[in-house]
DNA sequence: GTGAATTAGTGTACTATTGACACAATTTAC
DNA sequence: GTAAATTGTGTCAATAGTACACTAATTCAC
């Protein structure tokens, strides 16, 4: 096939799976589709890409104007997690969606084209798209790397205690961890140090609040042999 | 944006990264390129994605046309790597490419459209685009999931001798591993068992040959606490 | 058929990591 | 000062990882 021929690209779109903890939840930022197809669905916030700008580019533009998050400043961090594609996947045609993930903090969006909510991933609604299982697929890709990068960082404040880390921990994975060996592990692995700094709230012992040694991800190795 | 106004597609394009083992080396499937941009130069067999078929539907025809490989029966796995965009990264525009990454054993290319040669990963020419760097992302992942997934299988027919599965490992992650270490690891992973047949080649003791319990991707389970 | 060459196949001792498990310390509210 | 709440800590057993060297089985040359 040539180019300049007959070519004609799928539509090409980008979908972002916004993660925060709320309470001791994980929660997924959605939207509701205020048009066909699937109007009145929840649906990942996402849209068009056009010529001229990268995926990044277009899902940031999007994301900021359609929920008011800006993926730059307000996510500790984003990566790309698929790309999906099916000619049935939406009704005009086929489509390509490039997804990316990201992971923030008491995320405050500004002012937003649509109707949006944070839902916790264990209480999802009735979703558009495959957009279920995105989310899924996005959800067990950062419980694998909490096992082996500091990616956690994402969803704490860049002062946090051991165990807010250890309720979002166990809010990606689903279940409870014990609390004696998170903390050896998590501190043997060296990721994070300890600030002055102590957390008072409530009618409890205080707590020390420890900080990511990088902002930036970073990865451990694991070994085979 | 609405799609039916003045929406415009970036071009999408598939590439593939074949591997196989070739000796003791990890080799690479390449393809020279025939016209501009890029001419004469080495790069991964890849080419449009038009509208109507999916990214790995139109990957599977062009690999058929160009190299001479069958994705669905030539390759042991295939598995979607990244997707790759720059504006610059195509010289005639933005272009987004989705990546594969698969794995065969002694694959016998058919007649192909272009020049094709099986590249040694740690002795690659000049590559085209920014190939090199898809092939060492491609490698890396290949290399992560050998840890922790029965991937090897792509590269070796499917009765092996523990021998080989071992120098598999120690190409792709390009160290040597201490071989009874190795066996007692690998054994213990129940993902092979002991076939009846025997290796025999050389002036040497024969070895025992295993096979695979599963013909399909297998992930183990890590675990954090 | 004997010895040289080659690769297959095996075990042990040590260290590090994982996992199960319970109670004292510090704070606030009353 | 006592109740309520949460932080913070250690040991032991089991498992997994790591370093390391020789014997077994075969072919080939003589």
């Amino acid at each position: 096939m040539n180019y300049r021929s007959k070519y004609k690209a799928p539509i090409l779109t980008v979908d972002a799976v916004i993660f925060q903890m709320s309470g001791d939840q994980l929660h997924v930022l959605l939207t509701k589709r205020a048009n066909e197809p699937f109007k009145g669905d929840w649906a990942l916030p996402g849209g068009y890409c056009a010529q001229g700008s990268t995926t990044m580019e277009a899902l940031s533009q999007i994301v900021k104007r359609k929920v008011g998050v800006d993926l730059e400043s307000q996510l500790g961090y984003v990566e790309q997690l698929y790309t999906f594609d099916t000619v049935a996947r939406d009704p005009r045609g086929h489509a390509v969606s490039v997804t990316y993930m990201g992971c923030g903090r008491a995320i405050e969006p500004a002012a937003a084209e649509q109707e949006i909510a944070w839902h916790g991933v264990d209480q999802l609604p009735t979703l558009a798209y495959d957009h279920e299982k995105i989310i899924a697929y996005a959800r067990e890709r950062l419980a694998a790397k909490l096992t082996y990068t500091n990616a956690a960082m994402g969803l704490l404040d860049r002062k946090f205690t051991l165990s807010q880390l250890q309720t979002a921990y166990e809010a990606v994975m689903g279940r409870t961890l014990d609390k004696r060996n998170f903390r050896k592990k998590f501190l043997s692995l060296g990721l994070i140090h300890e600030t002055p700094d102590m957390w008072r709230e409530g009618a409890h012992r205080p707590a020390k609040l420890y900080a990511f040694n990088n902002n930036s991800l970073e990865a451990l190795s694991r070994s085979f042999d």
